[in-house]
DNA sequence: TTAGGGTTAG
């Protein structure tokens, strides 16, 4: 038999025995250890010693050694729970994978009649859980009862209120908590940045930290990830070198996840040699560094080099995840390297135990269909598990647009219409390959299909920056405030793009009202988002000054003959990023080499 | 005794 632990031993008098449990409970480091001193509380009727069952209770709770359900049985045990012992219970589940739980033991304590009332932890915990449930409803409810507590200038308690807002799609009450504080730290500050720019507003981001700038708060690593993010999203280069230059000058630098950022911010505005220099200088690299690469490589079409990245990778010992193969095949896709992607796509599960996605599924339908092979994109879509997910059939819809193939194509469109997910884009697509084979009755049956559903289109939209300022340009939209000035200088432009021999595509079809969505492009296409974007470029920036643009949707023909020809007939690099990849237009012609 | 912040795909 087992001889009892050497400490418990000596425990004698009540107060002495106390003082030892608790000792000995501070370096208790594992769950077996714990139950053994479970046993002796008991047997030395020490169950209801408050400092004792409290931290009995927490370090079940929180510990990682520790657990909830033992947790638990020893907070149902407490006769009067403490603020503290609910607190630990409360965070215990907020961390765990049943963070619903912490609610309930939350509106237990609210409504037991206690002197136990919740305090600025509890708020924080509970805010977690709200958080990781998405509780809309309790997160106002718990933010109306922080106010009647008195602690609503509390920075942590609002910082929490903040993020669980924000978690839960409530982006405006974040800011709203955010403005009201009379107090903020460089937490808080960052916070809504990082809030802004998760949710999507990358322009709101940016506008958090000018205002920070005049705050003297500081900023550090935190602050230059988010904004670095939401400088990727919205290719603003120019900003980004500035986030760049001051991660140098604070020296910020080193941190795997600053370089990080840098990489797929330089990666998603269009400059891969500076994503490879800051790569090189990496002391530290982690499979999110080799993933910005490959993905970079991979949407700049590229293949080749992510694979060679790939192949660093394995090399160097980092294990891939499942977004490092959507950036190799991304790329296999956009070069044609069918043979290459297939590989991978397979490897992915054999040699790597990653069991392929929907978004994998996606990228070899695209493999294949780009590559002209549509009977094997078909036959993946048939075979693979998510075969009734309307991407994929979208994606091989996509495909014999490029290839004309009507047959396959109707294929395509019945599937989306038997999974109810048929859209204003496929009828599009669809209809455009009617008119590539001369079918008019196809033509007019699109036609008549998008007025029945009254189906709307994603409008248009390009942004580009210029100086410390990204402009936004939306199809047929007059309201950027130099649209007159842009107009004027579009003509010039299409003036000087015609005389090398650009001729303007129209198609011959559609007068629905609302149609001249970009994608697809079914009608006068000189009014279309990049355009508007390339002529304030040009307006507004020295002879010879790259253009960088970030586009919503795909480039049209149109858009894409016009902009070579733009880029030879004015000398300028015009770089487009594009709703699934870049193009580099250089001196008449484009990285894409016509194939996307 | 205890709390709040970060990057890749989509």
């Amino acid at each position: 038999m087992q001889s009892p632990e050497p400490l418990l031993c000596i425990v004698g008098q009540t107060s002495a025995a106390a003082k030892v449990i608790l000792r000995i409970l501070q370096g208790c480091n594992s769950l077996q250890r714990l139950h053994k001193i479970h046993a002796h509380v008991i047997t030395t009727g020490l169950q209801h010693h408050p400092a004792i069952s409290s931290k009995l209770l927490h370090f079940c709770a929180i510990s990682v050694s520790g657990c909830l359900s033992y947790a638990q049985l020893l907070f149902h045990r407490l006769q009067n729970p403490l603020t503290q012992d609910w607190n630990s219970i409360i965070r215990g589940f907020s961390d765990s994978p049943s963070p619903l739980s912490a609610i309930f033991y939350y509106n237990a304590m609210v409504s037991a009649a206690s002197d136990s009332r919740p305090d600025t932890f509890t708020f924080s915990f509970v805010l977690k859980a709200c958080e990781r449930v998405k509780a809309q409803s309790k997160c106002k409810e718990v933010h109306g009862f922080v106010i009647r507590c008195g602690y609503k200038r509390d920075v942590v308690v609002c910082t929490n209120l903040i993020r669980s807002y924000a978690g839960n799609g409530l982006i405006w009450d974040a800011r709203k908590v955010f403005d009201g504080m009379l107090e903020r730290d460089l937490v808080s500050w960052n916070s809504m940045i990082s809030c802004y720019s998760q949710a999507g507003f990358h322009h709101e981001a940016l506008k958090i930290y000018n205002m920070m700038k005049n705050e003297n708060v500081g900023l550090d690593g935190f602050t230059l990830v988010s904004l670095l993010s939401s400088c990727a999203h919205l290719g603003a280069l120019n900003i980004g070198v500035q986030m760049h230059k001051i991660a140098r000058e604070k020296g910020f630098v080193e941190s795997v996840f600053v370089g990080n950022a840098l990489i797929d911010m330089y990666a998603k505005c269009g400059n891969l040699d500076a994503a490879l220099i800051v790569f090189d200088r990496m002391q530290k690299r982690d499979v999110l560094t080799w993933n910005s690469m490959i993905v970079g490589y991979g949407v700049h079409g590229r293949g080749d080099e992510a694979i060679y990245f790939f192949r660093q990778m394995i090399n160097a010992g980092v294990q891939p995840n499942s977004i490092t193969f959507i950036g190799l095949l991304c790329g296999c896709s956009h070069q044609g390297l069918v043979e290459e992607g297939v590989k991978y796509f397979y490897n992915m599960s054999s040699k790597f135990n990653i069991k392929p996605g929907i978004k994998h599924y996606g990228c070899l339908v695209d493999l294949f269909g780009r590559a002209g092979k549509l009977e094997n994109a078909l036959e993946v879509i048939r075979t693979s598990p998510t075969h009734e997910d309307p991407v994929l059939w979208r994606t091989l819809l996509g495909s014999c647009k490029i290839h004309k193939n009507v047959h396959i194509g109707e294929i395509a469109m019945r599937n989306l219409v038997q999974l109810g997910a048929s859209n204003a884009g496929d009828c599009i697509l669809l209809a455009t390959i009617y008119i590539g084979v001369n079918n008019a009755d196809g033509v007019a049956r699109m036609r008549k299909m998008i007025k029945s559903r009254g189906i709307k289109t994603t409008p248009g939209w390009s942004w580009i920056e210029v100086g410390d300022q990204v402009h936004k340009f939306v199809v047929n939209d007059k309201s950027h405030p130099d649209t007159d000035e842009v107009h004027h200088k579009l003509r010039e432009i299409i003036h000087g793009a015609t005389l090398l021999g650009y001729v303007e595509e129209e198609s011959p079809l559609i007068t629905v009202p609302g149609f001249n969505n970009e994608e697809g492009c079914l009608g006068t296409s000189s009014c279309h988002s990049e355009k508007l974007a390339i002529a304030f470029g040009i307006a507004r920036t020295t002879e010879g000054t790259c253009l960088r643009i970030v586009k919503n949707l795909r480039v049209c023909r149109d858009c894409h003959s016009f902009t070579k020809f733009v880029s030879k007939a004015f000398s300028r690099e015009i770089i487009v990023r594009d709703r699934v990849r870049f193009h580099h237009f250089k001196e008449g012609s484009c990285s894409c080499k016509d194939y996307w």
